[in-house]
RNA sequence: GUGGGCGUAGCUCAGUCGGUUAGAGCGCAGGUUUGUGGUACCUGAGGUCGCGGGUUCAAUUCCCGUCGCCCACCCCA
């Protein structure tokens, strides 16, 4: 293999027309429900100005960001300076997540934005991880968020809109864990651990369900260096992580007692309750785990956050949260705001190893034969009226293959209908059409064809 | 960035305790079937065994390096 590699870069993947297609579909269906509770849409740059993506996701964010090269003179002068690191040579960068170029949206076109802006974004995005099952290099995310309001019905209804789309796409089994910033940072601050190791604890802590709690205190004081009182004393206001919604109340209760003493504790409590409330009755209202474990690693969230998480998939599928502070990092004046990324790439993937993606639909309806090279004109007529009723036409492009080659391709493609127009047919002033499903073949008056066909398709009544 | 596994046909993989023409299944092309697929049977094409170096009479096989992929950790969607 002296040739060049046909792979795709690493971590990033090729999608075939199957695979695009149903890709299409879901994203499709997320949409439509996205703009169901009046978000729209909106577009931005693949790439970000360097500036705009540091120090937005905390160091390990930095390190991850795909960073673009300087071009032509400005890269040569920075190539000849002492010893040019990774933000010496590049001043762009690829977005890394879709909120951070939405605060800078907001910050750059706050006068044409509505009071309350609500918007979805499905695209890409790029992270130099290792890849790894379900982790790639490049992945969408499916993005709501609403920038203007401090009210927990924006969490409410965020989180509802994720629930629905999951919820109709069949993925069933799933949880929505609730946890609050302001809530760890009373329970970190009433434990006594120092401010300045509150984000590796936080790690740490996230991590129970997975390592189990004998490891989660060995690491607090052997890596965190967490004295041993400090953490009896915050994992005993921590509690039992719960695991069903019903046990909600009883958590609220047991983390009031615990800090609800201290102004982020009240604080916390008061939102995560109103969350709760205004959820409930909606879709996302029995999903909901409120969970003082969870954590969250970007460093830009302020006030709730949430994680989707299932029993089938060791990492997230999907995160938000609000970010009051985020805005105010591009311009003095300061929005509050809460959105909510969807896992696609992760969902897509746990719906493929339940089987959920049977009966795929065909690329096309009907794949007109082509005779002989002669016949060609005849053909693309009848292509023509067929595609006139509204149906998916194939034609077939070489005149020269015979029939057995041309169903055989039509096999293939698992189209449901051939047309067969030859001679015969012709001089008959009808069309052969042959149902590959069933194996039928009948004569169709050369006016009726189109009708006949889509009274017949797969799917349709 | 750390640890482990794997690179042999288009794909999934077998095999070689170092030895002459390297195999299977699937896929592909052709045929049995000159107006008809999906099943069956027959025939065929396709490989410098990831790349570079070393040991050896001889390396796809052993050793070293390198690149790539996968899995786990870190972190995340």
């Amino acid at each position: 293999m002296s040739q060049v590699s046909t792979k795709p870069a690493s971590g990033m993947r090729d999608f075939l027309p199957a695979e695009a297609a149903r890709r299409r579909r879901v994203f499709a269906l997320i949409e439509e429900v996205y703009q169901s509770y009046g978000f729209e849409p909106l577009e931005t740059p693949t790439m970000e100005r360097l500036d705009t993506l540091l120090g937005k996701y905390g160091d390990e964010g930095d390190q991850l960001l795909f960073k673009v090269m300087k071009r032509a003179q400005k890269l040569e002068r920075a190539l000849n300076r002492e010893s040019p690191g990774e933000t010496d040579l590049a001043d762009l960068g690829l977005r890394y997540d879709l909120t951070v170029p939405l605060a800078r949206i907001v910050a750059q076109y706050q006068n044409d934005l509505p009071r309350y802006f609500k918007r979805y974004q499905i695209a890409p995005v790029w992270r130099a991880d290792r890849p790894q099952k379900g982790r790639y290099r490049e992945f969408v995310q499916c993005d709501v968020d609403v920038v203007g309001s401090t009210s927990m019905t924006v969490e409410a209804e965020v989180a509802s809109a994720l629930s629905e789309v999951l919820d109709r796409l069949g993925f069933g089994e799933y949880r929505i864990h609730l946890n609050h910033r302001r809530l760890l940072s009373a329970m970190l601050e009433a434990s006594g651990i120092a401010e300045a190791k509150w984000s590796g604890v936080l790690i740490t802590i996230d991590k129970l369900d997975k390592v189990g709690r004998n490891e989660v205190i060995r690491e607090l004081q052997e890596e965190r260096g967490v004295g041993r009182e400090a953490v009896d004393r915050l994992l005993s206001l921590l509690g039992a992580q719960p695991t069903l919604a019903e046990e909600n109340q009883g958590t609220l209760d047991r983390l009031r007692e615990a800090v609800g003493h201290l102004e982020d504790g009240q604080v916390a409590l008061k939102e995560l309750t109103e969350v709760l409330r205004f959820a409930d009755g909606g879709p996302a209202g029995p999903r909901l785990i409120v969970d003082p474990y969870l954590a969250r690693g970007l460093a830009y969230y302020t006030g709730p956050i949430f994680e989707i998480r299932s029993d089938e998939f060791s990492g997230s599928i999907g995160g938000g949260g609000r970010y009051d502070e985020l805005v105010g990092m591009f311009t003095k004046q300061s929005l509050p705001a809460c959105g909510f990324s969807l896992g696609i790439e992760r969902i897509l993937m746990l719906m493929e190893e339940a089987g959920k993606f049977t009966d795929e639909p065909a690329p096309a309806d009907v794949l007109v034969t082509l005779w002989d090279p002669d016949f060609t004109p005849n053909s693309l007529a009848l292509a023509r009226e067929l595609r006139a009723a509204g149906l998916r036409v194939d034609l077939y492009p070489d005149g020269g293959d015979k029939m057995g080659k041309q169903f055989g391709y039509a096999d293939e493609r698992g189209l449901p209908f051939v047309a067969i127009l030859a001679p015969r047919e012709l001089e008959d002033g009808v069309v052969a059409v042959k149902n590959l499903k069933t194996g039928d073949q009948e004569k169709v008056p050369r006016g009726e064809v189109g009708r006949w066909i889509v009274e017949r398709l797969p799917g349709r009544s």
